[in-house]
DNA sequence: CGGCTTACG
DNA sequence: CGTAG
DNA sequence: GCCG
């Protein structure tokens, strides 16, 4: 696990290096000299910082990197009115209320016009709104995007909506036939894309959408562009109708069959699951006996109800061999799904470890 | 140019 | 080789 | 095939 934080530590540090170079400290001419901007970086990172700092300087304005006494307008993105409060006490400034607080869109709304617009009140930070998110202008999407968008997918919101379900289908099924192709690495070249899709707050209805987000190749953008284009693949379609495709996927669907034992089949000529159950002359592991029996219980989904019903039988079960345990759901029914493949326990115990072999216990009570 | 998750049964 | 998204 |  330490092998996924320590690379994003580093990369953070190493941007950090180029920031105070002076060839980004503005030769550019200052129009409007009666506005003093400071950018809180606070939910928005240095780079996007960085870049919205440049792009402001470039377009006339004067824009601080400290927070000095000199400056007039504050603009925080993804911040309430509270919380931006909240940071400048930490800050050294005296009185806090001689500053306009405003929303990034303020700022947007004057680069696209290139002037200072007037900071109405729906640019401006209260107590009352909860501001953002306002819709930030068009010339600043792909920006946003670029930088809000982690290279590192463990730090990216797990959003219970995907936006964009008919580009993580398309991919899912090329990444589950180069899975079955044995290729790993184009296989998850399509996971990562579809992953990263399914992070985004928002719909891909044009190219634009995912300029400069990470993980989108060649292949990737074709397919997407392919999709928006006639609202589906060809090279998925292919897929789809592909007979290896889809004996592996019928094969691996049988709890303790892979790859391997879906290519030995195949080869043996088998087509699809009737096929393999009608033939007597296979070995089939204790595993693969468990996937057959219960095969319709296996690929059927899991409410949120029987979660529920499952959780309180789980909690009685353990708690008669360890009475002070905390039994709790976790997995997608915790992020609020209402449907599922399996149901994810925790289940801790406070004090010393009395946990041997408890959930061979649990079982074997059924 | 090498890495691309892991540990357990 | 399977759990295995 | 992208990323560091």
């Amino acid at each position: 696990m330490d092998r996924f934080k320590a690379p994003a530590v580093i990369s953070q540090r190493k941007r950090q290096k180029g920031l105070h170079s002076p060839k980004l400290s503005c030769n550019y001419e200052i129009k409007f000299s009666n506005f003093v901007i400071f950018i809180m970086q606070r939910r928005m990172g240095m780079t996007r910082r960085t870049f919205l700092m440049e792009l402001g300087r470039r377009k006339g304005f004067r824009v601080e990197s400290e927070l000095s006494d000199s400056v007039t307008h504050i603009v925080a993105e993804n911040n309430t009115y509270l919380e931006v409060l909240d940071w400048l006490k930490g800050q050294a400034v005296g009185d806090s209320s001689r500053f306009e607080l405003l929303d990034i869109s303020w700022f947007t709304a004057c680069m696209e016009v290139g002037r200072p617009v007037d900071s109405e009140m729906k640019y401006r930070l209260m107590e009352q709104c909860q501001s953002p998110p306002l819709n930030t202008p068009e010339l600043e999407m792909p920006a946003f995007i670029a930088t809000k968008v982690s290279q590192y997918s463990c730090q990216r919101k797990t959003t219970l909506n995907n936006y964009n379900k008919k580009f993580t289908d398309a991919f899912e099924v090329m990444a589950e036939n180069y899975e079955f192709k044995e290729n790993e690495i184009l296989c998850l070249e399509f996971l990562r894309a579809a992953s990263l899709l399914k992070s985004l707050p928002f719909s891909v209805t044009r190219m634009k959408d995912i300029q400069g987000l990470p993980c989108m190749g060649d292949q990737v953008r074709d397919i997407i562009e392919e999709i928006i284009e006639e609202e589906e693949s060809s090279r998925v379609k292919e897929v789809l109708n592909d007979e290896r495709y889809k004996a592996f996927k019928q094969f691996t669907s049988v709890f303790g069959v892979g790859v391997k034992t879906s290519e030995k089949w195949y080869r043996m000529g088998l087509r699809t699951v009737e096929e393999v159950k009608a033939d007597k002359t296979l070995k089939l592991s204790k595993m693969q006996k468990a996937g057959f029996l219960y095969y319709e219980d296996l690929v059927s989904c899991v409410s949120k109800a029987e979660a529920d019903a499952v959780s309180l039988i789980v909690k009685n079960t353990v708690c008669t061999f360890l009475p002070d345990a905390l039994v709790t759901i976790t997995g997608g029914f915790r992020r609020g799904k209402n449907i599922g493949h399996d149901i994810d326990f925790l289940i801790t115990n406070p004090g010393p470890r009395e946990d041997d072999e408890l959930l061979h216990k649990v079982i074997d009570l059924w």
